[in-house]
DNA sequence: ATATTTAATATTGTATACAATTAAATATTG
DNA sequence: CAATATTTAATTGTATACAATATTAAATAT
């Protein structure tokens, strides 16, 4: 049990997703090798480790000797990711469902139950972030589909800044709660089809809320 | 039209990467950072980035302070992978079907011909490996869909060894080649649904003749 | 002899220094 | 003045050197 032993690239890849992440790098912005090290005081060798790190998660494009840039997502790559999402969670979940235990269910319930209360309370940071993103993998943890569930964590990173940017500009997301409900009723009740069927509505529904501002925003420049 | 300044890392990436997928470096085997260095001419330094490159791809462990070995999948992550490219590559050919032109489908089909010609000769290599991929590009290549494409050919080349791995033990696949006729004949007739379903099972066809291969191999060690 | 420390070695991680490339600024020419 | 060279500065790419960690071998204790 030894003390976690983070190498520098690691904390350095982690600032750096942050700092994507919420906004204080814009997509497009350049990514200068030496200001981040100065930074983070660390030499350059780290943070170009972790730029090529955060290049693989789809954060971060880097060009041979032009540099770093925080990656733009034009509406059509919002489109494809979605889709994407869409289609590798329905797999997870049509491979989890028929292994969800009543325990599990119930786990998800009450993580649904949190999720609910936060809408109410008006919090939808915490609603749409870390509960809505508990209870969907509540329901895939099932799945035994290690690299389809690495897969769908990496696109939802890559969705993350979008969703919060469309949060602080349009006051949260309109997935209607009950949408949760039901597919939880539909996980339940072990129907496959109409529980995958349901959950693509669901994230395409999320998808065509956040596309619609994106292409705003690019009309806008 | 500059001369490509390909840059040592990634050289050293391309060249470790064949290593792999030609079975030089075998699955599990450590990949030492001084060795490959000396071994290329190069510093640590663009040995290691190219290791981080080829994590991403998927061809490489990297664990910190331990080094890098070649990733040995196992039977089960095969079976992942492949289920991953029947979904995503039907998800491609979906999308891009509609847009086939006429002058498309000759090529595709020229494809083929080049294709059944090779399996007549006994070239299962050439059969199985370029042209079969070549041919499927062809029937993807209008989907506009650059992630989904970029993932497929990251899947593909992570299949790539165990392909050729199954070529030499096995003497090929059985992949009759009417079944890439069959499919052909569905995107003429602009059949989507049985495009895509036979697409499918022509990939799932293929993964359980290697994991067959796979378990047999898992077994005897 | 076996288990547990301790020392030695091998290997990876990172800082520094320098080389190569690109971008910006300045000079040059029609 | 516009367009093109030429120089300068900024930035990235890579080699070398050293520090940190992990692995192996030796030493000690049980």
């Amino acid at each position: 049990m030894g003390i976690e032993h983070k190498t520098r690239t690691q904390l350095v890849a982690e600032a750096i997703r942050e700092k994507i992440l919420s906004g204080e790098i814009k997509a497009g912005e350049p990514l200068r090798q030496a200001a981040l090290a100065e930074e983070l005081n660390v030499s350059r060798i780290p943070v170009r480790e972790a730029l090529l790190q955060l290049e693989a998660e789809g954060l971060v494009n880097f060009e041979a000797h032009k540099g770093a840039t925080a990656t733009m997502l034009s509406a059509d790559q919002i489109d494809e990711i979605f889709d994407l999402r869409a289609l590798l969670e329905a797999e997870l979940l049509r491979h989890s469902i028929v292994n969800l235990t009543p325990r599990d269910l119930l786990e998800a319930e009450a993580i649904l139950y949190d999720l609910e209360e936060a809408t109410a309370a008006g919090d939808t940071q915490l609603a749409t972030g870390k509960l809505n993103a508990e209870f969907h993998v509540k329901l895939y943890s099932k799945a035994n589909r290690p690299q389809t569930a690495e897969l769908v964590a990496m696109y939802g990173k890559n969705s993350e800044r979008y969703v919060r940017m469309h949060i602080l500009l349009a006051g949260g997301i309109k997935t209607a709660p009950e949408e949760h409900r039901t597919l939880l009723e539909f996980c339940k009740a072990k129907d496959v089809n109409a529980a995958c069927d349901f959950l693509k509505k669901h994230i395409t529904g999320a998808k065509d809320d956040i596309k619609n501002l994106l292409v705003k925003m690019e009309q806008n420049q």
